[in-house]
DNA sequence: TTGACACATTCCCATATGGGAATGTAACAT
DNA sequence: ATGTTACATTCCCATATGGGAATGTGTCAA
């Protein structure tokens, strides 16, 4: 088997940095292909492709206006991978107590030093 | 060009659904690769070239151990995705609020009627 | 030294890609 | 009907993949 596509889940969708890139542009309003097109100056034919992906995996939607086409982040369709990441916040949660621990055992180091007129 | 490389990233990395249950693996604790091998059923070759993957973007960690490789996911390095995806958190609130004002609207439909003895 | 063990790497291959170029298609204007 | 605009799709191709099979490498035991 070769790698799996990129339309087989969200995770293959975003790997591409150019999809992120849409997928944030996309998130705060509905735009045309053409202003994505304008502002990430890429060939439309590229930006069509990759808005294809995205539709896809449900990670953009898209909707008809005239002879444009609207198209908007599904936000929600981003939290399983927002989810995914989150399993591992415990641990960063234990990595920051051990640098605040250390900043403290540093702090009453510095107090000892500074008490010991050095 | 052709799709990046797995290993240009974390993105492209955790794109394989292996992959990501590896890390969630040795999230934990640190492993030898035979444990990984048969925790998931996967041939020896297969589950080191995952690591390999893994390794190459700063993923996990690895230390020699006698003739065995301990493993350990490096959970810091998952901070840059969960950071991408915070992006659009702002947007699931708004989503949030949008739901809990159907909730309360909808709750005084029904004390209305309730109140009206329907 | 020889053998066994724990992993890593290499080779082969079907498959999927993203970009460029060309072409197809639907909606609007005249 | 004809042309233009706004996108979507198709074709071609260099490249990277993940799995299977085979092989290489370093460590330990006898």
């Amino acid at each position: 088997m070769a790698r799996a596509a990129t339309t087989s889940d969200a995770f293959n969708a975003i790997a591409e940095p150019r999809r992120r890139d849409i997928l944030h542009y996309l998130a705060a309003r509905e735009r045309p292909v053409s202003e994505i097109v304008q502002a990430f100056e890429m060939e439309q034919p590229s930006v069509s492709k990759h808005l294809r992906v995205l539709r896809d995996v449900g990670l953009v939607r898209m909707r008809c206006s005239g002879r444009q086409k609207l198209y908007k982040t599904n936000v929600e369709a981003i939290r399983p991978i927002h989810d995914w990441t989150s399993q591992f916040a415990r641990y960063w949660q234990h990595q920051l107590d051990r640098v605040k621990e250390r900043a403290e055992a540093k702090g009453r180091i510095s107090d000892d030093e500074t008490n010991s007129g050095n």
